[in-house]
DNA sequence: TTGTAAGCGTTATCAG
DNA sequence: CTGATAACGCTTACAA
């Protein structure tokens, strides 16, 4: 990809395209030179002007209709006041809030954003960031999820300005901003504790990705404590973040323990793959067994049963991570924390409660 | 906004930004000319140059790290390979699927799109084409949903190439490729009239969005058919597509007629609306009143009850969006049809069922 | 306060 | 087949 430009050639538009008036055209309407004209279009500099001549641009610009041709512009002055945000999957809900934050905080700065799925796919994403760097953007923000990333050597070859969200750097070069994957996890458990359960699982994420191993990491600490809870601690690890892998998953897990009253999961679709499983089984949640999700994605109040998880704050996520950008593009003093953790909250619903007094009998609804 | 570029000023980034080898040192480096350099990149002229001269080209620009400069190459050749599609709510998820085909679509003929998220706020579409058009991307993709739209203008009078998707423009002045609401519609309410409902009603979603209107027409279309339907057909409009807004439409509709034994909304978030609002007044669906929804949005097969719905085909209606645009742009034989309509399906699950014999009493529970 | 001229990096055109 | 030149549209030292 050294040509994304010219990959299929050069097409012809040379259609019905209107001439776009030029700060050249605007000059010649008033009588003055372009670049007096460009001054008087930039609020910064108009200063020098004389106010009746900055009038007279300005309609004339009006007028004509003249529009800044920002590629041009970026070209000169080496900013494009825009960013790069790379995403795994848009499709996943629990991205769109996280890019709500981004957008409105940049909006808020005069940058735009350029998004680019890589639909979980490494080799896409490499692309994407070569893509966006050749559009010279003025930074990115990164919310694929793998543990080690090849991106981060990338955009530190590239010099381009960088920060994650959602995710950690484990070799910790680049910024970020996440939320507290372990104290979510803690939170589930000391509900479930709570409510008296020891035998608690989980269903981890993928180990590749930050969240799934920082949410299982942040599982094994805290049952570390829990008095009488299995030893080792029951894990079984998904394929994916998706409601098959969460199926299946639970599955394996049974196989493994049945006598396990309590799932925290790594991710609501995991969680819910582990309700399909239960329906399946003619298992009964949370009768007999008692499942958390992870990210409170949309309709979780409404599935059956509705789902006991813990909240992140997407929104504001997007939002610090597009302002700690900005910080850095603008050399402003960096703030005083390379990362910024967000602290996550229990949304306890229907799936959760006691345990039986006598366990349940787990097994496996013939075929 | 004419100067969105500069909104903020200049800002310093003269920081250890590396210096990124141009085509000039490429060219110095082989000891040709930068014109030879820039015909050795490209694919489509290589052909007259001598693989030799070729080879080595490649080869200095690989250990050069050289990368195209797209912002420069678009300025002069007028061509970005970049699209934009505005959308109103990205958090709506109705759209990623779209998006998710727009993407594959686009990416298939090397183009890259480019987002902007609206949040339904005409202003800020209105801001967004501007600063899309700023960038001289080749064309728009309008994902926005009213039905007289001043959009359609804009594009129109910057020669900005257009399509729109998910809508149609009710002037038919930009080519669409839509879903057939009132097909869609028509199969809910055949659905409900085979089970033996003649008392449907209809919650419309906001009369200004196309597909609100659309839908509306369908189900008033199809239901002067139907033997022994209300007349005239019995409607209420949402005020938005939110939950909420089904929830009191559905209040609305029973003191309007409290006898309805099946309700066709407008789309799914309104169905759910709806048995919130069931819930609350503890009647029950489908056995009091039977509800369809309309999208297939994701984990309607877990809500309670499992929510029958019109399926639309959102990836291939992004896709067919997306070459049509292309289309246009490189200015190939216009498909046939200035519109393109997909047919979508009805998908049946438990929130349809005959009606009770006798009809329910539909009070409301007290408060 | 305004004009001049140069340059951002690339590519089209015209010579040779 | 390759080189030189100009131009895409804008900004900015530097001059006046």
């Amino acid at each position: 990809m050294r040509n994304g430009l010219r990959n299929k050639g050069l097409r012809r538009y040379d259609s019905p395209m209107k001439h776009r008036p030029t700060v050249k055209d605007v000059a010649k309407a008033v009588g003055v030179h372009a670049s007096t004209v460009s001054r008087a279009l930039n609020p910064e500099k108009r200063g020098r002007l004389s106010d009746d001549l900055v009038a007279r641009v300005l309609a004339a610009a009006e007028t004509l209709g003249y529009r800044t041709n920002a590629l041009a512009a970026s070209l000169r002055t080496r900013r494009s006041m825009a960013v790069g945000v790379i995403i795994p999957d848009i499709t996943n809900p629990v991205f769109p809030p996280i890019l709500m934050g981004i957008e409105d905080a940049l909006r808020a700065q005069g940058y735009i954003s350029v998004v680019a799925n890589t639909g979980n796919d490494s080799e896409r994403a490499r692309i994407a960031v070569e893509q966006l760097t050749a559009r010279r953007l003025d930074g990115l923000i990164l919310a694929t999820a793998l543990r080690r990333d090849p991106l981060v050597d990338l955009c530190l070859a590239r010099g381009m300005p960088a920060v994650f969200v959602n995710r950690r750097d484990e070799t910790r070069r680049i910024p970020s901003v996440v939320s507290d994957d372990e104290a979510g996890v803690q939170l589930a458990i000391e509900h479930l504790v709570a409510l008296g359960h020891r035998r608690i699982a989980h269903i981890a994420g993928p180990s590749i990705t930050s969240t799934g191993f920082a949410r299982r990491r942040g599982f094994e600490f805290a049952m570390a404590e829990v008095d009488g809870a299995p030893r080792p601690p029951l894990v079984v690890e998904a394929r994916t973040y998706g409601r098959d892998s969460g199926h299946q998953a639970f599955l394996e897990l049974l196989a493994l323990n049945p006598k396990v009253t309590a799932i925290v999961t790594s991710n609501d679709l995991l969680a819910l793959g582990c309700c399909d499983a239960m329906r399946e089984a003619r298992l009964s949640c949370p009768a007999d067994i008692s499942i958390t999700g992870y990210n409170d994605m949309p309709l979780l109040d409404i599935v059956t049963p509705p789902l006991t998880t813990v909240r992140i704050q997407h929104h504001e996520m997007g939002a610090e991570a597009a302002r700690m950008l900005i910080d850095i593009i603008e050399n402003r003093e960096r703030r005083a924390a390379m990362d910024i953790v967000l602290k996550p909250d229990l949304v306890v619903r229907g799936s959760t409660a006691a345990p039986r007094a006598t366990p349940a009998k787990l097994q496996l609804a013939e075929p």
